[in-house]
DNA sequence: ATCGTTGCAAAGGCTTTGCAACCTG
DNA sequence: CAGGTTGCAAAGCCTTTGCAACGAT
């Protein structure tokens, strides 16, 4: 079976393929969502590859910081984390109620959009863009 | 003095304009940037309007909760408050080596732009939103 | 064999809460 | 005067860290 594409980025970077890294990174390919680190570290429990939580933390933060996962916040007060190569790109809808967060992409015009603002303002601020979120904050169909 | 607007809110929810309430508002009408509850604490001091911190956080949730502040999150790990009704409606460009932190506004058609995308999303999932936010994450100038 | 990685428990940082005293409307 | 509000300290949560044992290259 040939490296994924995460796999090569660890090799690139130096950094060792330990069993319970891998086993985080699939947590985030079989579940393509938002996990918060306790979220990870129950699923790993469910699939009898258990890791610390301590080596959660530490995994999320380093897959974080070489681009392989993203950091987002729901104002839940921890955060999550979801595959930056997702199929398609995508942002958030949050309910101020229930919490409920959903996932959306595909809205027309969209990500030409984005591109116009990141050309606006890494001229106007001299600021390299690297990525950016958007998130929209209401009420869900349940809960209005 | 005519009442602000924050203070006819206050009345329509029921809730008491004590001392330190308006204190801690006032330090957001004084100082229109996005403030962490020890930030806001700190500034009291400096006024010599002390509130114990627990009365700040009480007061940030309540605030927010009434629309008068936003919660913003820079991923610092603490929260930040900022008014809702700033002159000006803007987003935030975070750098990711220092945290700095830019506020920025006025890009042509962004406000047209993130108003379709508020009419699509809440027809689309039945969601009525309330507000957005918009981040961009890089290298600030000083930083690349 | 080396040096990164793990687990555990302790420590840390931000935020919330219980309770009696206090203050606003 | 009633009920919301405050201060203080304790408790709660999420996250990070120290250190010895372990494991991938």
């Amino acid at each position: 079976m040939p490296d994924r594409e995460w796999q090569k980025t660890l090799r690139k970077n130096n950094i060792k393929l330990t069993t319970s890294r891998k086993a985080i990174v699939e947590v985030f390919e079989d579940n393509r969502k938002h996990l918060s680190a306790e979220d990870v570290h129950e699923f790993l429990k469910k699939r009898n590859q258990k890791a610390g939580i301590a080596t959660v933390y530490r995994n999320l933060d380093l897959l974080t910081r070489i681009g392989i996962l993203h950091r987002v916040n729901f104002g839940d007060g921890k955060d999550h984390f979801e595959m930056t190569h997702k199929p398609i790109h995508h942002h958030h809808l949050v309910c101020n109620k229930c919490g409920k967060v959903i996932d959306y992409s595909e809205v027309m015009g969209e990500s030409e959009f984005v591109s116009h603002l990141e050309k606006e303002l890494s001229k106007r601020y001299e600021f390299k863009i690297e990525s950016h979120q958007i998130y929209f904050y209401g009420l869900c169909n349940k809960c209005r």
